[in-house]
DNA sequence: ATAATCACCTGCTCGC
DNA sequence: TGCGAGCAGGTGATTA
C-alpha cells in the first residue's frame, strides 16, 4: 500500500502508541525480509522507549538512546496497533510489544519491506545517504528539478521517481502529478523548461498533501482498525483508468509501460 | 555516468 | 474448479 502519504499516515497513526512507551518484548517470526532483520534488534529496543518517530522519504526512523530502527514498508507492508491477545496472521512478521499492553505489528506479505537497526553514530545509514529532498519541504522547488535534469535523456516520469532526485514520489502519484501539470510522462527530463518544472513541483506537492489529508481522516481508529487508509478513496484522475475517458477532455487515456511501471496519461492534455 | 532491466516475494485476477 | 500468465503501491543490484 505504501506511497509517501500512506507512510506519513501510518506515522501519525502509530505515533501516540509508540513514542514514550516502553518496549517490553520483540517477537520476530520471519526475519527474512528484503534484508534479514538484525539479531541484535531486541537487545537495542527491549526495556527502552522511543523518543520520536521521524520519516525520511518512505523510511520510518524510530529513535531511542542507542540509535534508530529503520522500517520500510516496501510494496505490501503495513504497521498496525493491535491488542496484546490478537493472534498473528500468516504475514505478521514482527511484533513490538509494549508494557502498556498493546503491540505494534509489522505485516508484509511480499516481504519487500525491511526492519533494520542503525547505531547512534556519525555515519548515515547507506540507504539514507543519497536521498534527494523531501517533496513537501520548501527547498524542493522547480529549479532543483530543472538543474538536476540538464543533459538527462531519461523520461520525466522515471526521473521524478528516482529517490536521488526527490524522495517519496511513487508510481501512483507520479502519474497523477504529471497529469495535473499537463506533462507527457514520456518526454525527456532534460528537455523540460524551468517554468514547466515549477508547475510540476506544485502538482507533486498538491497531490501528496491532498492524499495525506485524505489518509488522515481514516486514521482516527488506528488501534484495532483494519487499515485500508485513505488513498483508495481519494479521487485518482489517471492511475488505474487506462482506456477510460480523460476527465478533462474526454479523450481516451493511454496506458503504456515506462521503466516497467504502469503509466497512464492523456495524450491530448499532456504534451 | 546513465538508462534499462533484473531481482526479491506473495496474492490476486484473467483467460482458457 | 484448475492452471499458467501476468500484474501489483518499491528500490537496490546488475547489466549494457
Amino acid at each position: 500500500m505504501p506511497e509517501l502519504p500512506e507512510v506519513e499516515t501510518t506515522l501519525q497513526g502509530i505515533e501516540p502508541f509508540v513514542t514514550n512507551h516502553q518496549v517490553s518484548k520483540i517477537n520476530i517470526r520471519q526475519a527474512r525480509l528484503r534484508w534479514v532483520v538484525p539479531t541484535k534488534l531486541p537487545l537495542m529496543l527491549e526495556g527502552l522507549k522511543f523518543h520520536k518517530i521521524n520519516r525520511r522519504g518512505k523510511y520510518l526512523l524510530f529513535e531511542n538512546d542507542f540509535g534508530h530502527m529503520i522500517i520500510h514498508l516496501g510494496m505490501s507492508g503495513s504497521l498496525r496497533i493491535v491488542k496484546a491477545d490478537e493472534p498473528p496472521g500468516k504475514h505478521d512478521h514482527v511484533d513490538f510489544c509494549f508494557s502498556a499492553g498493546h503491540i505494534l505489528r509489522f505485516k508484509d506479505p511480499r516481504r519487500f519491506g525491511c526492519v533494520l537497526w542503525q547505531d547512534k553514530s556519525q555515519t548515515v545509514h547507506p540507504l539514507l545517504q543519497n536521498l534527494g529532498p523531501e517533496p513537501l519541504s520548501d527547498n524542493f522547488e522547480g529549479k532543483h528539478l530543472f538543474l538536476a535534469s540538464r543533459k538527462r535523456s531519461i523520461s520525466i516520469k522515471p526521473f521524478i521517481m528516482d529517490s536521488k532526485i526527490v524522495v517519496g514520489v511513487g508510481n501512483i502519484y507520479a502519474n497523477e502529478a504529471l497529469f495535473l501539470a499537463k506533462i507527457n510522462p514520456k518526454i525527456s527530463a532534460g528537455r523540460v523548461s524551468l517554468q514547466r518544472y515549477e508547475r510540476l513541483v506544485f502538482a507533486i506537492k498538491e497531490v501528496l498533501k491532498k492524499a495525506i489529508i485524505a489518509g488522515g481522516t481514516t486514521l482516527r481508529d488506528f488501534k484495532g482498525s483494519d487499515g485500508s487508509p485513505g488513498y483508495f478513496k481519494q479521487k485518482l484522475n489517471v492511475y488505474g483508468r487506462g482506456g477510460k475517458k480523460c476527465i478533462s477532455c474526454r479523450n481516451t487515456l493511454r496506458e503504456i509501460r515506462l521503466s516497467q511501471r504502469s503509466t497512464v496519461y492523456c495524450n491530448k492534455c499532456q504534451r
